[in-house]
This record gives C-alpha cells, sequence and structure tokens, in this order.
DNA sequence: ACGACATGCATCAGCAATGATGCAAGTAGA
DNA sequence: TCTACTTGCATCATTGCTGATGCATGTCGT
C-alpha cells in the first residue's frame, strides 16, 4: 500500500507543506495558487500531490500533530513535576512556533484527534503530578489549569517578533502559570 | 450626510450584524447566502445594507469595537485597582461573550484601530496604577502582562457553554492572573 | 544509460459566491 | 391616507477558485 516515495516527491511535499503553514498563517483563506507559489511550485503540481484542498489542509495538520506529539512524548515523565513542565512546554513552543496554524487548525482527521487527546491525557497527568507534588495548587479545577497553560502556549507562540531563545520563554510560561503577575 | 434610518432599517441592520457574529463564529467563511439566511431576510437585502462583503465585516467589526470601547469606558479608574480590574473584566466579558468573532477579527477600519488602542491605553494605565498600590509585581514586563490579561479574557470568552455567571469568571481571571494557579 | 516517474505549461470544464437590477407587494411615518 | 422607502423574488453577469488532463521536458534510482 506504502510504495516508497522518490526523494524529490517527498522534498515537493514537505516545500509545499511548510508553505501551507506560512501563507495559510498570514490568510486562512489564501488560494491554491498563493500556496503553490509559495512552495515554489507549479499550482497543477500542489493538486497532483493533495487532491483536494481538503487533503492539503488534512495533510498539514496531520503533519503538524505528529511532530507536536514527538514533541511531548520526549519529555520524560519521571523528571521532577518543574522540570518536566520546563520541558514539555518548550518542546511544545519549538513545534508551535513553526507550526501554529496547523496545529490551532480544528479538523476531523481521527489521527489529528487522537494526538490531541494522548497530549491531553499527559497534561493533565503532569498537573497531576504537579498537584501531588505541592506544585500546584489542589483548590484549581483541571480544566481551567489546562486552558491557562494552553492559552499562554498560544499568547507566546502567537508573536513570532520575540526574539527571546525558547528556553526563556517556557521559564515566563512556568512561572506566570504558577505565580501570575502579582504580588 | 446622515439621514435618519427608518426603523426597520435598523432593525434589519441589527438582525444581520448580529446572525454575521452568530454565523461567521462558527464558520468564518461563511457565505452571505448563510448569513443572509441566518438572518431572516433575503440574500439581496443584505447587499442593499451592505454594498460588499467586506462593508458588512468592517460594520460588523465597528459595531462591536463600540460595544467594546463602551464597556470599557463605563469602569471608573478612580476606584481601587482591584475593583477596577474586576469591573474591567467583567464588562469586556460581557461583551466578549456575544461578539468574540468581531473583536478578534484583524481589520483595517481606522475607528476600531482607534478604540483598541484607547482600550490599550486604558489597560496599561490601569496596570500601572494596580503596580503603583503595590498589587502588580514590578519585574513584569508590561506588555507580557497585557497579552497574559486578554489571553485569560480570551480562554473564558471562547466557551460559552461555561454556565458560571460574568462575575464568577471575572474573579477567576483575575486570581489566575495575580496569583496563578501554583502554590 | 534506461525506464519510471515528477514537473511545468497550456488549457479546459465546472461551480459557487458575489454583486446588480427590475418589479410587485408591504410597511413606516407625516 | 398618501408618499417614500424597504423587502422578497426572479434573474443575470462576472469572477475567482478548484480540479483535471495531455504533452514535452527534466530528474531519480538502479
Amino acid at each position: 500500500m506504502e510504495r516508497t516515495k522518490r526523494a524529490d516527491t517527498e522534498r515537493t511535499e514537505q516545500a509545499i507543506l511548510r508553505a501551507a503553514e506560512r501563507v495559510l498563517a498570514d490568510d486562512p483563506a489564501a488560494s491554491m495558487e498563493r500556496i503553490a507559489a509559495a512552495s515554489g511550485v507549479a499550482r497543477t503540481t500542489v493538486h497532483r500531490r493533495f487532491a483536494t484542498r481538503d487533503a492539503l489542509l488534512d495533510a498539514l495538520s496531520v503533519w503538524a500533530a505528529r511532530q507536536f506529539a514527538a514533541a511531548v512524548d520526549a519529555v520524560p515523565d519521571a523528571a521532577p513535576p518543574l522540570v518536566e513542565l520546563h520541558q514539555a512546554t518548550a518542546n511544545v513552543l519549538r513545534v508551535k512556533l513553526g507550526w501554529g496554524f496547523a496545529m490551532s487548525r480544528p479538523t476531523a482527521n481521527a489521527e489529528v484527534a487522537a494526538v490531541h487527546a494522548h497530549v491531553l491525557d499527559r497534561c493533565v497527568a503532569m498537573f497531576g503530578r504537579a498537584r501531588d507534588a505541592g506544585v500546584l495548587r489542589a483548590d484549581v479545577e483541571v480544566d481551567w489549569a489546562r486552558r491557562v497553560y494552553y492559552g499562554l502556549i498560544h499568547e507566546t507562540a502567537d508573536r513570532r517578533d520575540d526574539t527571546a531563545d525558547v528556553d526563556t520563554l517556557a521559564a515566563r510560561i512556568v512561572d506566570t502559570l504558577l505565580h501570575g503577575i502579582g504580588t
């Protein structure tokens, strides 16, 4: 079923996906034409690689989801909660800085949904460990905690004019998440 | 230049704007057809009231911006920082829960830009007063504080399945903003 | 080097959304 | 009530996007 792809095919597909992310982040309604132009290929080539516009968006989401999963799964869950939190944040930021559009796009794709569910599980588990370790307040709803965390990451990843490195950004997120900005 | 509108014209325009918010929040690429249907008017009527699609989106943004400005300006800036913060949050939430799409949409409209700039000014001023009153840490960058604040409001307004009332939501936002979710 | 495959280009068909208009019926406001 | 305005309906033109295909040229992998 899965015949090995030729190297140039692979390169073309990557170029298209990267361009799609870039262009669509700027304008979610951008046409295939513009994506093709940004990829450096002809529009017909895009259609040959991705049968329909939906198929392209789907592939984009799947591609981003896989990197997302990899970033999350690369974090050792045996580390101390604070270390784990920082690592996870930094890893996710690294992916989200480059694939923000693809990662935020709602999709019906099963694999993407599975990844998000899996990440959510790990996130909740991580917060659970943090709470057990006394790092998190016990009276905060888990769902709200998670939303605040996602929100901070989103807010940080949205501005790529930030020149700070990923670890600095992650540190700021974790600090704000835990202590807020009040005295 | 500004002839007084007939009452039914006014009603129709309102209905269209409300429907547009509702429909576009669900699908930002929805057609005029769908918006018209949701408004309970014919598609041609929408075109009579708003010459082009852009004009409609623009009017929608302006309408939301005015309510936004009103919500912010209704907060007395002589109140104690914590009270002011809570009031502002609740007022903005009230508007944003119903006009989230229109308020988040990027636009080149001058009036909308002016409103956002004005709100930003008031926000920064409010944070300044809060800091002077010892409510905010002095070592936090103002811009980051503002982004976290906006992010929390956004995160809260995104889920209207929350049955909690606006004041409860605002209280949670302020608490999280100031103290985070850590111990 | 050779066969298989990918690409660019030109070109086509189809479609859905936009925007406009004339006309008859309804409604607001004085 | 009378006038001016608004609306719904039917209809049309235009436009921009999508998706497909045939052919010549170029590139990959063995």
